[in-house]
DNA sequence: GATCGAGATGAATCAGGCA
DNA sequence: TTGCCTGATTCATCTCGAT
């Protein structure tokens, strides 16, 4: 089948359609679809190759599809996809976009240009991404999402309890926590190798079409690769069209979407999620002014000292290390919980640091919600 | 004092500026600032925040022509104060800039466009958002930073094991958790009202001046607010300075800043990063008898092994080189790591060079180390 | 069959000094 | 500027084979 065979006037549904992503969508009828789920090109710029610090060597984008002649050329090609996207939209319909810091920023501006308006940008926290081997930037431990309405008129859907309930009954947050996709649910080739390098996790898709379509509801995907976005839509019972231009990801895709089976008709009963449980780094405190650097930390029975530094670390002498590394360097034991060996001062008595990350947890939780925060926004 | 006043050929010091942001910025020499963290105003419906170039108040009008009109302005006055902020930092400095979904695409393309070297975009999750009231939207719980170097060539700053110890000694993730600045921290007028409607958390800033700055290093806030960054700059012993319009905020910022005290000359220093300590050359080691030449060496796994030379070389079989040239050598790497690649045998244990390199700067410097403290680190 | 350890891997703008 | 040498650097998760 071909997308530019296909007439204006005809959406063909649950499909995918091998074709280019601006040059098909020119051929399907205006207005004609609820929600857009698009992964287009990072336009990432990778010099020269990756190593670990095992020398192994990281097996990153270096695809053709990814590559521009410079930022200009970028921004033409996002313009005009995502015009032809605003065309097919119904003007209810909202649209997902997602990148990294290399293209998200042109891809946020310029949706913002043709007049789409912005509801959310939605943090995808990645519970194991890839470290920075060399140590010399954070972690890139996210990917951003940017949804958004085709007018600022849009009455657009967004199912609240469906997400407050995913949710263990509290609202759903802009920043997600999610894997990535691996193991099983990532397609590989012939030779074991994964056949797309940018799979997005079943998850993600699961989520974001709860969140913002209904039943029956038509999701297009013009950048549709292994077909994720597809699947995940005949699953929960939504109505995909799918457009891929590379022949080994549409041939994946149709057979993908093929194996899936809907979930039964009554039952889109959500699963909630997991909560992550709360990880207080000794570090923090300092930050947040729970405790000063440079106070003086001891034991229990005041044998040994240390001197609290701006990073967290303590401080002993020329020793230097954590609360933990250094209780237990100076006790000469191989272990050592350094939030019950350290003690601090207040009002005359000596209290373990596991009373600071209590307070701090408190904080968190207990925090009343202020006219300051409302103004915050 | 008047930013206007002063001559480009000074920078005026640890003082907060009372004046236009661009006009200010004008007066300052170029070059001169290691690290600039900015907060533009952003929010396009609160009258006053937003001005043209020419400092008439943008209108917060919402037909489609008036919402053109006001991404226009905006995106004037970004280019026109990053490209200010471009000229002020040093060839190696470092820019961070906050916003939310409303202003923070345009300031990332914007910051793109002129030349900055985008590093990460952070996200800071916020521990006590304001709840979404009308259940329209996701909980708006995060605000978004862009780290960016002035060119992809600068050589920027990045204390990474300062980062890594503040975080549990994980590498610090491109996710932050933070609170809100509420309570005792928050600035109020003599009505207890919040003084100023986006005061950042201290928190925020100590992590990003610990990350990107180092002590004495000169940090500019063009939009200094109620202080936050001079204030953190001053406690963490950095030189700051501040640019602010409103009179009451500049007013409030100075007073905050001559109450804090910076910490103690000798409690600033935080977790060093091994690239920059004193270099050892490997033959050094053997001519102060710290390794005995006629050693032998081998790597972890006891797969090849190498002889120690008088003049700091390793022969195996017919090969001779450095300890990080041999170590290629022998395993087909395109490079290696002497230092922790080969060991030596002591009591029965085999240590990597690493430790005595550890031990004779121990010995320089006097101050009794043990090979415990070096793993420690 | 269960457990343990080694190995593999993921959208990555990933070095710096000196001759 | 180019080229060469030194040497700093990884987390969560899954698979697979050995015990």
């Amino acid at each position: 089948m071909s997308g530019a065979a296909t007439l204006k006037t005809e959406l063909p549904l649950d499909q995918i359609l091998r074709g280019e992503c601006v040059e098909t969508m020119r051929s399907l009828p205006s207005g004609s679809v609820d929600c857009i789920f698009a992964d287009p090109p990072y336009n990432l710029q990778l010099k020269g190759e990756l190593r670990r610090p095992d020398d192994s060597v990281v097996d990153g984008v270096d695809d053709d599809w990814d590559k521009f002649s410079d930022l200009a050329a970028y921004d033409r090609f996002t313009r005009e996809w995502l015009s032809e996207a605003r065309r097919l939209l119904h003007k209810d319909g909202t649209i997902w976009v997602i990148g990294s810091y290399h293209n998200i920023f042109r891809l946020g501006a310029i949706l913002q240009d043709l007049g789409f308006w912005i509801l959310n940008d939605i943090v995808w926290r990645k519970s194991n991404p890839m470290p920075n081997f060399r140590g010399r930037r954070f972690t890139n431990a996210h990917e951003t999402m940017i949804w958004a309405a085709r007018d600022q008129s849009s009455r657009y859907r967004f199912n609240y309890q469906a997400m407050k309930a995913l949710n263990d009954d509290v609202q759903m947050r802009s920043d997600w926590y999610l894997p990535l996709c691996t193991g099983n649910e990532r397609l590989r080739n012939e030779h074991g190798l994964k056949l797309h390098p940018t799979q997005k996790p079943e998850s993600l898709l699961h989520r974001v079409l709860l969140a913002s379509t209904a039943e029956n509801d038509v999701v297009l995907d013009p950048f549709s690769g292994t077909g994720t976005t597809a699947a995940m839509a005949k699953r929960l019972r939504r109505h995909f069209v799918g457009i891929e231009r590379h022949p080994d990801y549409a041939e994946a895709a149709i057979a993908r979407v093929n194996a899936e089976t809907p979930i039964a008709a009554d039952a889109v009963a959500t699963t909630p999620m997991k909560r992550e449980a709360p990880r207080v780094p000794f570090g923090s405190l300092v930050e947040r002014n729970f405790i000063m650097p440079g106070t003086i930390l001891c034991d229990k029975s005041k044998r040994v000292f240390a001197t609290v530094s701006p990073d967290g670390t303590l401080i002993s002498g020329a020793k230097r290390g954590s609360i933990h590394k250094l209780g237990a360097l100076l006790t000469n034991a191989p272990s050592c919980n350094g939030w019950t060996f350290w003690h601090f001062e207040r009002d005359g008595n000596w209290l373990p640091l596991d009373t600071l990350r209590g307070e701090s947890l408190a904080a968190d939780s207990n925090a009343p919600i202020t006219a300051d925060q409302i103004a915050a926004q």
